[in-house]
DNA sequence: TTCCAAAAGTGACCGCAGGTCATTTTTTGA
DNA sequence: TCAAAAAATGACCTGCGGTCACTTTTGGAA
């Protein structure tokens, strides 16, 4: 059998994974380096480049899955919405689940400016995987839309003020909550996706 | 006289700075580095630590500059706004004009999320010297609300939309327009600064 | 004009980062 | 038992922000 090895290899893969995990969200991205995501998990540096080209690949690759299982969480119920206003709540449970699963919003921010340095990386940040943003919202809301306000629009403006208040919330401005921001980004929605304004 | 001297080195802070606002410009803040800045202005790296602590103290003076230019321009023709629709478009125009100012305005992204790695730097950042942000909005809306919302939050919800478009344009997604965002932002003030909502 | 202290300017050096790769260790199946 | 293949290693590369002992320039007092 052939296949020990391929085990051993994704059992390390694994380790250094849930040791990125660890550190990434604690840390965030640019302050937790390779050689300790490496001898967290016992290994040597060289490990980790066996597995991944890059810190950014691995990271990639955390980002889809916890995105994944975000969605798996939050689909099912954003479908069983009856107009807007519903879907536009059961978005922003969603939105406040992921704000409160530690620091890892704050820390999806910081890797999506720092994409911003890479043509690459920033084409990839626009796909749905990589990103809570246009698309999946924009797909969420159509259903519900009763004006000709293109739901792209809806599902982008939601995700700047999402993102905004990331922002502010990073620097540890204390004016806005984010049931502040939540009123807001539904009564735009409303305002722009509802029938009469 | 020992005024010589003090104008050489005021000379070569002088060409330092306008070295390093033209890299920074041109490649952002990470991308720019300490020695590009000193050969490109003709001088030794140790040099640029006789003037400044650290890159980032360079930095925060040219933003402070930059800001203060851009408000030079703005506060005038806000202070003559007869209500809140007038005085959000007048922000507006001023939001576009930073929009076009190179790509500086990514780059204070960039920066502003750079500074979450260090709790000073983040104090700094709350300063409204450093931020086109909170209390600078709200100032310039406070006597055109009706309504008993806080201009604050009005201020933060302002710039929360525009910094998050600022991430979406980053990004280069396409989806928003300035003008999307503008329509949207004095839309939500109106909405939760206006008699009758 | 001489001279020397203070200021300006220099660049080798430090620690640490992401990433590479020749080498060693372990696993595997014949 | 053994050799090929895969996994693991850590010294090493380049480049970064930042330091500092040193050299050069400057300016005023003797």
């Amino acid at each position: 059998m052939a296949k020990k090895q391929q085990e051993k290899s994704q059992q390390t893969m694994d380790e250094l994974m849930a040791s990125a995990v660890e550190l990434f969200g604690t840390k965030g991205f640019t302050q937790t380096s390779v050689a300790e995501i490496t001898e967290n998990a016992g290994y040597a540096k060289g490990s980790f480049y066996r597995h991944w080209d890059s810190k950014d690949e691995l990271f990639l690759q955390i980002v889809e899955r916890k995105l994944r299982e975000y969605r798996d969480a939050r689909d099912p119920k954003v479908s069983g919405a009856h107009d807007l206003e519903e879907a536009m709540n059961i978005i922003w449970d969603f939105l406040e689940t992921i704000i409160n699963d530690r620091n890892w919003s704050s820390i999806f921010l910081e890797f999506t400016i720092h994409s911003a340095h890479s043509e690459i990386l920033k084409k990839l940040m626009n796909k749905s995987i990589y990103r809570l943003s246009n698309q999946i919202f924009a797909d969420l809301v159509r259903a519900h839309v009763r004006t000709d306000f293109p739901p792209e629009k809806i599902g982008a403006l939601n995700t700047a003020l999402f993102e905004g208040f990331l922002i502010h919330r990073t620097l540890g401005t204390q004016v806005l909550t984010i049931g502040d921001v939540r009123r807001a980004a539904i009564a735009l929605a409303l305002a722009n996706g509802a029938k009469n304004g």
